[in-house]
DNA sequence: AATGAATGAGTCTTCATTCAT
DNA sequence: AATGAATGAAGACTCATTCAT
């Protein structure tokens, strides 16, 4: 079989390709102006129009990427999710102890939302606390985040990096609500000016709790 | 000159009170009604004839007692959260320790979700962490609350129970937010199956965190 | 039969007529509320709870005295128009030819309109030039203006002020038509100052019209 | 380089003319279907719903064409109105004199609402006269009607065809408002038959006004 | 793949009118 | 006669989604 292109097949590919990319950077383009729209006016009340003209393209050509305006709801966290994880193993692989990766995932939730506050607006405010968690890929990618601060928190028992406490969950439940409560406040107030600065003493209080002894 | 009032009198101010009491309890079954609707399938999607049929009223006589959809979502909460003000105020009364009295407003706060599970999820799905918390009589009520656990922390400080933190808000932030998280969690996966005794074990370690020493 | 009345009868009676005016009262209040709203928001934006709110009365107290809203508008021209006529007949009596007369009538409709210019609003502006004249009363009552003034070019034909035209409705038309559009201007552009004082040359044009030699 | 298109953009360029054909055959079928109702029934009691279905076409269409029921009233006469100045300046090309414009325009008013009724019955007696004359557009068109009128009196008189007489707006309200007057007699009582031709001897006369000395 | 146009299902809100007292 | 409350019927307008080209 030979390997040489026709001059019409390489055409025909590159201009394939070309259209690929062209799709691609469509669908991004499409995204972050729903991002942009969900932020700015909330889920419910945004209009596919809206996000349309805000993405500049015609309404029915978000009908080619995707199905429905729930979908593109969902896809909005979900996306922007993947980087957060992606970002926190890079980072990781550095940093030895429970104790500086469960610091590592709690500022670095702040850090993503100071730099990605629209994202940041749709989830806490909109999907997070919501009946749309019950998506199952949005529930997965919220799940997941829980399960690691839960995992560290063993981890660092384990390694004895603090006491064993019986029930994790509430620890994580204490850490995983506060760091919320935290971003909602400055999204929805303003203060402190800087989240990913301001949450550091609250992430300091929160590891002198789990050094305290296990029983209440 | 006799302070007896003429039968017409009488009959006028029964029937008048009469009247009230009909319309009190008319707005009473509305309100009831939108929080069951507003619950089920959340404020944006909720539909004002839907909350007619629930409150077995017709739909103009929701616009006799209240002027739009959106004032009677914003109502919801505040409506409920004079409640939750006035069962804490009488149960404070026998309680002399800010110790106490925080641990009171901690808990009680998630018996009353647990009694209102309707209105909780309203309130900590949809109204509290949404843009919807704008509106300025829901943001007091809010504010009220947050404000009323900052005031605590700073008595308790004041009155030796423990070491005086600085930035109280660091702490009311982390107290706020792990029973806010923890309600949304009961709501969202019913879990623990009851959330006013699950959350005894969270309320104990914030306490702690009190009275860890105040430098960070 | 006597005619001393008892003391129980007096009193009831003396109420009845108290109550009587009171009545009477109130349905003016109503129709002059009326006019406000109807000249303010034309008869079909009108509500009916602008006009209560107006005459100061609770909706439900202008059923007790007319029947619909159309009613309403049907009788705010109707009971205006008496009294124009009750005027010009009492200002007629000391002219003596159908040349003054004609005059009269003309100007004082712009006076009238000027005196009660809500009242002309409704007139002109919405009842004349509409499908409501359908109701008989009001046509009536614009029919009888339209024939006074046919009626009276006649007369000055017959009592030989002016030549006799054939057909006195073309000459009609031309003067009810000539009075109207310069009351309507007046409304809407409020333009002369006074169109009591404005419409003089305009009927002296009109009276010119008259003498000119029949055929055309 | 060729100016010949290729087929693509031919295609695309039929193709555009095509939809474009189509939606100006829609807009026009709405706003034919819109005269038709609103001289039914008036504007303020006319039914988006109704025009929609004289018109054969969904309800939301119509929003597709024009932004509410009260700008679609508006430009009802607007459109038509354009019509008729088209036509006036087609016919007076070969007129010369003041005088043979000015009985021109008089006339073809009356031929125009007479081919027209639906058009007439919504200016003459519902637009004209109302509250919503007060929209620019609607304004423009009847004010540059008048101002017609009142220049080719202007022009008569500077050409020597009559009196100069002072102000020409008393002569023009007198004849736009016979002109008016007749038109909705004619609207409402199907009274002359034929309108444009009941018409000419009031024009008649209105042109023997004009010849009358000056001073009244 | 791209898009202008089309559409149907749906919802809030208004308001004239009636009724119980 | 007077009135606060109740109500049903109706209509304007929106918007997610589809389709023809």
């Amino acid at each position: 079989m030979s390997t040489v292109k026709s001059p019409e097949e390489a055409t025909a590919r590159s201009a394939r390709t070309a259209k690929q990319k062209r799709s691609q950077k469509r669908e991004a383009q499409i995204l972050a102006a729903a991002v942009k729209v969900f932020a700015r006016d909330g889920i419910a009340l945004a209009r596919v129009s809206d996000i349309a003209k805000e993405a500049d393209v015609p309404i029915s050509s978000i009908y080619d990427y995707f199905q429905t305006k729930e979908e593109l709801a969902y896809l909005v966290p979900v996306a922007t999710f993947g980087e957060f994880f992606e970002e926190y193993e890079r980072q990781c692989r550095r940093l030895r102890t429970a104790n500086e990766r469960l610091r590592k995932i709690l500022i670095l939730s702040t850090e993503f939302a100071e730099k990605n506050p629209d994202w940041a607006r749709v989830l806490y405010l909109e999907v997070w606390p919501s009946v749309m968690v019950k998506d199952s890929r949005v529930r997965f990618a919220i799940d997941r985040y829980a399960r690691m601060v839960v995992d560290l928190i063993r981890e660092g028992a384990a390694g004895g990096e603090w006491p064993d406490h019986k029930d994790h969950y509430q620890l994580a439940t204490i850490m995983v609500g506060a760091i919320g409560q935290a971003v909602i406040t400055w999204l929805l107030y303003e203060r402190p000016k800087s989240i990913s600065k301001g949450i550091v003493p609250i992430v300091d209080r929160l590891m002198q709790l789990l050094k305290l002894p296990a029983e209440s």
